[in-house]
This record gives structure tokens, C-alpha cells and sequence, in this order.
DNA sequence: AGTATTATTGTAATTGATTCTCAATTACAT
DNA sequence: ATGTAATTGAGAATCAATTACAATAATACT
């Protein structure tokens, strides 16, 4: 069986609501699905500029949570006071591992998560709805350079 | 044998870095110390002129790097605009679960974390510094209001 | 199709947390 | 004591994010 593509899980979304389809938003989306990797708010406008949209800031801040409302893309924090986003629909769950030093991110597998998950939810009587795990440290090559 | 109280750190990390040993410094670390949770600059500074100290909002600000730095404090996110802090000498490491409800905070031990540290160390070549892990879900309460 | 309704947009102003500037003060070493 | 350099408080500046508002455009309803 095929999976939805994102604009498909957005204009349900979307229609479900009774909110409008617009073509900024989904300049956008589409935007954000050719990113690879973790983005923020200015560099994804600025891509978007270069493409010739004339998308404003302001709609993507208020896109961005319709997004994340519908598990499209969700936020990455990185500590350096503004927030990261990344699309997650169809990516396999996964934490972020950044050096301190350069700024390099890699991603990886969070073995036992579920498990943790489901330990609270029985512990506590919570409903999980989803988690943030982020990891620093030194890359190999920013320890030498200490 | 005993444990250095949290003064006593917060000296010696001044000491060792050439830094003043300043009043202000020591009443904000006292307060945070007397602080039984999670608190914000903003509160931290009410409570600290209730008392009757005049410490600026500036001087916290510029203190807080300072006490995580030495491992006395650190940053806690909960997704909600500005930065949360705790006291983390003497307790046992744990990560926090969030009602998106009614906000209520609790904390739990993170089992497995030591094993994946030691397992990123391995697979990436990184000297570990620090994690952050919040998850996010109902509590009971608000699972029935919904 | 035509019109009414109301969500959405861009622009610019605003907010709110955090950082910075600067002159005055104060801790520490000599 | 004295010189120095770090620290302070007050307020200005910064910067991401939100909001007000008037214009526009998507959907619903004839």
C-alpha cells in the first residue's frame, strides 16, 4: 500500500478543519519536504525567496504549528536561542547528537524510547504524546583541537 | 564523607577562574537553592526582592551560565518561550513529564541513559557532555476533560 | 455563475525574553 | 592604601515571534 504523500496529509488536514487551502502554504510544505535536514524560520524564507515566492515570514510562523499539528514536521531545539524544524513524515524516529564545538548534528536511533514511553504511561496514567531527546558533546575532531 | 555544599562549588569554580566572589552572586545561588522545582528569571527575581534583595534581572542572567557551568544548575525547556532552570547538585539525574494540559511537571528517573551515552561515545567517536529528554503527554485528569 | 462570508495574507507595529552598553561601584592583588 | 579589572544596575538595544489591520481570496450558499 502507498503512503499519502505530505500534501495529501496536509489538505485533509486541512479540509477537516474547514480552514483554506492557499498556495502559500503549500509553497511552503513543499518547500520544507526538498529540505534535507533541520531548518529555521529564515532559512527556509530565504529558499523560498530564491524560488521567486513572495511568501511572507509571518505565514510561515503561522503555518509551522498547522504543520506540526498534523505530524508533518516538528521542532528541534538546539539551544541557540531560536527554533529548528525538521519534517518527520515518513522518517523513522530519531534524536539528535550535536558537538559543541563545530555545531555538526547527527541523528540517531532511539532504541528503548517505546519502551520508556509506555512505562510512563502505565506509571503515571499519561497519555504520551511524543518526546525530545537531544544529546552534546565533542566530536572527534573538536576534542583534538581542545 | 560529606558533600561540599553548593557554595563551597560555586567558590571554588570562581576561584579557580579568577572571578569575584560577590554578594549577588551568592543570595541568587541561595535562592535557587531554596527553590524546590523549576523556576524562570522572572520568578526568581520576584522571589529575591521579596525578600529584599535588590539583584537586577541582568545580574541573574549573567549568573545562570556561570552556576551551569560549574554544574550547580541547568537549563530545563519547556517548549513554552523562555528558558526554565533547576538545581542539580546532589539529585539524581532525571528528565521531565509534561501535562499539555494543565502543565503539571513530573520528574523520573531516565533509565538507559548512561548505555546509549556510552553506546553514542562508541558508534560516533564523541566525548558525551549532556542530554536533555522531556516527554509530553495528558495526565489523567486532562485525558477525562477532553 | 454571482454573491456573501470569513479565513488568510502582507506589512508594519508590538511584544517579551535576553543581551548589551556604560558609568559607577567594588573585590582582590600588590 | 592604591590600582586594576570584574561586576553591578538601569535602561537601551536586539531579535525571534506574535499581532493588528486593511486588502485579498478561498469556500459556501444561493
Amino acid at each position: 500500500m502507498v503512503m499519502k504523500s505530505e500534501i495529501q496529509v496536509f489538505r485533509e488536514y486541512i479540509r477537516g478543519r474547514r480552514l483554506r487551502r492557499t498556495p502559500e502554504r503549500e509553497q511552503i510544505l513543499q518547500e520544507i519536504f526538498e529540505i534535507h535536514g533541520h531548518f529555521d524560520v529564515d532559512e527556509l524564507h530565504l529558499k523560498l525567496r530564491d524560488k521567486g515566492s513572495k511568501v511572507s515570514k509571518a505565514s510561515i510562523y503561522r503555518a509551522l504549528p498547522l504543520f506540526m499539528d498534523c505530524g508533518l514536521v516538528r521542532e528541534v531545539d538546539f539551544s541557540d536561542g531560536h527554533w529548528h524544524y525538521e519534517h518527520i513524515y515518513g522518517h523513522a524516529r530519531h534524536s539528535h547528537l550535536r558537538c559543541l564545538g563545530c555545531g555538526e548534528v547527527l541523528e540517531f536511533e532511539e532504541p528503548g524510547m517505546g519502551r520508556l514511553e509506555a512505562h510512563l504511561a502505565r506509571e503515571y496514567g499519561y497519555r504520551i504524546k511524543g518526546h525530545q531527546l537531544q544529546v552534546q558533546g565533542l566530536c572527534a575532531t573538536c576534542q583534538e583541537a581542545e
